[in-house]
Parts: structure tokens; C-alpha cells; sequence
DNA sequence: AAAACGGGGGG
DNA sequence: CCCCCAGTTTT
């Protein structure tokens, strides 16, 4: 039955395959670190990390010997940070245990840090003709929808379920293009949230969901549960051509970036200045720098921004803080996009 | 099995 | 503006 989807798949992705820089020359390496910046971000946005990524790591040797500082300077804005920190830990394994090169082998694969089903799947079909099916949620979204399966693609046992089921009808000779050719169809024809385009679609003859018409109701997916919303405080502090940032804790949200000073709540102007007095600076000028809001995928902060104007001693370090000027904290300190409706305090003058 | 973990695009 | 997207690890 399913297997009735791989030669038109096939003949059509052959036909009909998007030119990608990762597919240009699909390495172990290339295919990995692509795969990596595609989980969770979208195409067009992958293109530049990944071309300036290679430029200056180009070979997993040097992703394993990067100073951490610059690797999350190369990561800023694609989010996810544990995605590229354990990448990194996987790269030192690999020098250590596999002589610098990815292992030829799902199983192993499956062991490294950051590479999970999906991304074991991918490296060993795309990388090395390896019959193992890669399943991600365009993957799931078009075979829900063949099969018109109504359960929650969500559930864990969902992807197993599906990742079984292609291993049995995928084509030993051509497994990468096979897999792609899923991820493909779910990109670009089976899209999500508004119209699929089952005109041009290879398989729409085999399709239950088309059959029937009930195309947009899948897949099915469980009510997720509400965010936590944040109050925060954000300070921007300036010290003559200076500013104030310090560095995140190294486990949990936005582990190890560089952030504004912040602080649960909202404070009032007499606890931010004395706050600010505990840090050993002298307050001179305050005023408010506006409201922002950040949505991450648990939580949203609402943040209230006080620009603050201080004297201060001779020290580059004021407690926790890091005075840095204007072009240092552009260059060289990974700030994540949440506190970019205050960065700007830093970077134009005032 | 559920929660933690970012950021961008579309309607 | 709100809604949608969705791998891996940790709990």
C-alpha cells in the first residue's frame, strides 16, 4: 500500500529538487551541520549561517577546536544554543573515537550529542547510502496525510510508528533521495497551513487524506499548553563610551550568552537606582527606554528598559558586569535577539 | 510522557 | 498582532 508513494516520489523529486547549498557537496560533515541549523529554522534563513559557518570551520577539526565564544557568535539568531554546543561536544567525540570522521553507522550516530533519530537518519541515508528513514515533521505531515492517521504526530510512539513503516518501503539503492524526496513534498507541495498544492502532487493518486477531502485537517495535533508570561526589568547602563553587559548562567535559557542586566519584576526607578548603587556606580541620569516583548516557545517576557547614565571607577568589571564600548558588544559578545529593542540604546548614541 | 529550549514567517 | 512551525535532551 505505502509503498506505492517511492517511484513517483523518486521520478519527482528527481525533477523537482530545490538547489541547496548542503546538497552541493553532501559530506558527512555538511549534511550534519545542515541538519543541525534546519531543526526548528527555516530554509531561507539557514542559507547564510550555514555558508558563513563552513567559511570559517570547515572541517569538523575545526568545529571541535573553536573557542566557544566564537562558535555562539556564529550561532547568534538561530537560537536553540544547545543545538550547536553539543554539536561541538559531538565533534570532540568523533576526533577521539572515530579518527575526525562521522561514523558510517545509524547506531552510532544515534550516540553523539545533538544527533537524535532524525538527524542519524539524515547523515547515514544523505551522506553515506545507508537505508534509514528520516523522519521529521514534514515527513510526518505527509505521510498523516496518505494514510489519513489521526493520531497525534506529537506523540513519541507516532514518529516510531511512521519511522518503521518507511524503513520497510524505502529503496535500499537511493535512500537519501528517497528521504529527501519526503522532506521535499512536505516543503514545497504538502505544505502546512494553507493550501497544499495537490495539483502537482506525485502522490495525490495514493492519497487518503486527498481522497477524501480532508487534506487541511491533518495532521492532527494534541492542544499544546499555555506559555508563562515574565516580568523583567532591563537596564541599559552607560558609562561614558561604555555599556554594561554580563554573562548568562552556563545551563538553562540562553545558556552562556551575553544579555543586558536584567531582573525579574518590574522595578521602580528608587530599587533600580539603588540596585545600581550596590553595584558600586554612581547613578546620574535615568529615564525609561520603553517596553518590549520576547516570545520563546515556553515563556514570553515582558520587559520594561530603564536607560541609566552612571559614573564608576577605574574597573573593566563592576561586580558581575562587563563594560564594553559600542563596537565590541556588536562584534565579539553572542547577545540574543531578545534584548534587541534595547540594543539599540547601545549601538546608536544618545 | 511532558517540559525545556529561540526565533522567524504568515495571515 | 496572534498563530504556526517542531528535533533533541532533560525531567
Amino acid at each position: 500500500m505505502l509503498e506505492q508513494i517511492r517511484e513517483p516520489l523518486l521520478s519527482w523529486y528527481k525533477e523537482n529538487k530545490r538547489s541547496l547549498p548542503w546538497r552541493e557537496d553532501p559530506t558527512p560533515y555538511h549534511v550534519w551541520i545542515s541538519e543541525i541549523m534546519l531543526q526548528q529554522t527555516r530554509v531561507e534563513a539557514v542559507k547564510e549561517y550555514y555558508a558563513r559557518f563552513l567559511f570559517a570551520l570547515p572541517e569538523l577539526k575545526d568545529l571541535a577546536e573553536c573557542p566557544e565564544e566564537r562558535l555562539l557568535k556564529l550561532w547568534e539568531g538561530l537560537g536553540y544554543y544547545n543545538r550547536v554546543k553539543n554539536m561541538q561536544k559531538a565533534a570532540r567525540e568523533v576526533m577521539e573515537q572515530y579518527d575526525g570522521r562521522l561514523p558510517a553507522d545509524y547506531e552510532k550516530l544515534l550516540k553523539l550529542p545533538g544527533i537524535g533519530s532524525y538527524t542519524a537518519g539524515a547523515v547515514a541515508s544523505i551522506a553515506y547510502g545507508i537505508p534509514r528513514p528520516a523522519v521529521d515533521g514534514n515527513v510526518l505531515r505527509v505521510i498523516t496525510r496518505i494514510t489519513e492517521n489521526p493520531e497525534d504526530i506529537l506523540k513519541q510512539s507516532m514518529k516510531k510508528k511512521t519511522e518503521e513503516a518507511l524503513l520497510e518501503i524505502m529503496p535500499k539503492d537511493c535512500p537519501g533521495d528517497f528521504n529527501q524526496s519526503l522532506m521535499e513534498l512536505g516543503a514545497t507541495v504538502c505544505v502546512p497551513n494553507g493550501m497544499a498544492k495537490c495539483q502537482c502532487c506525485p502522490v495525490a493518486r495514493v492519497c487518503q487524506a486527498y481522497a477524501h477531502g480532508t487534506v487541511m485537517e491533518y495532521p492532527k495535533k494534541a492542544a499544546k499548553k499555555q506559555r508563562k508570561i515574565e516580568e523583567r526589568t532591563v537596564l541599559v547602563i552607560q558609562n561614558g563610551q561604555e555599556f554594561a553587559i554580563s554573562k548568562r548562567p552556563p545551563k538553562g535559557l540562553l545558556a552562556g550568552l551575553y544579555e543586558l542586566p536584567n531582573k525579574e519584576g518590574y522595578l521602580t526607578e528608587e530599587e533600580i537606582l539603588s540596585f545600581v548603587k550596590g553595584l558600586h556606580l554612581i547613578p546620574l541620569h535615568i529615564r525609561e527606554a520603553g517596553e518590549a516583548k520576547h516570545i520563546f516557545s515556553h515563556v514570553e517576557w515582558r520587559m520594561k528598559g530603564y536607560f541609566i547614565k552612571v559614573a564608576a571607577t577605574e574597573e573593566k568589571k563592576v561586580g558581575s558586569l562587563i563594560f564594553v564600548d559600542r563596537k565590541e558588544s556588536r562584534g565579539k559578545y553572542p547577545i540574543p535577539s531578545a534584548f534587541s529593542a534595547y540594543r539599540k540604546f547601545i549601538e546608536e548614541d544618545f
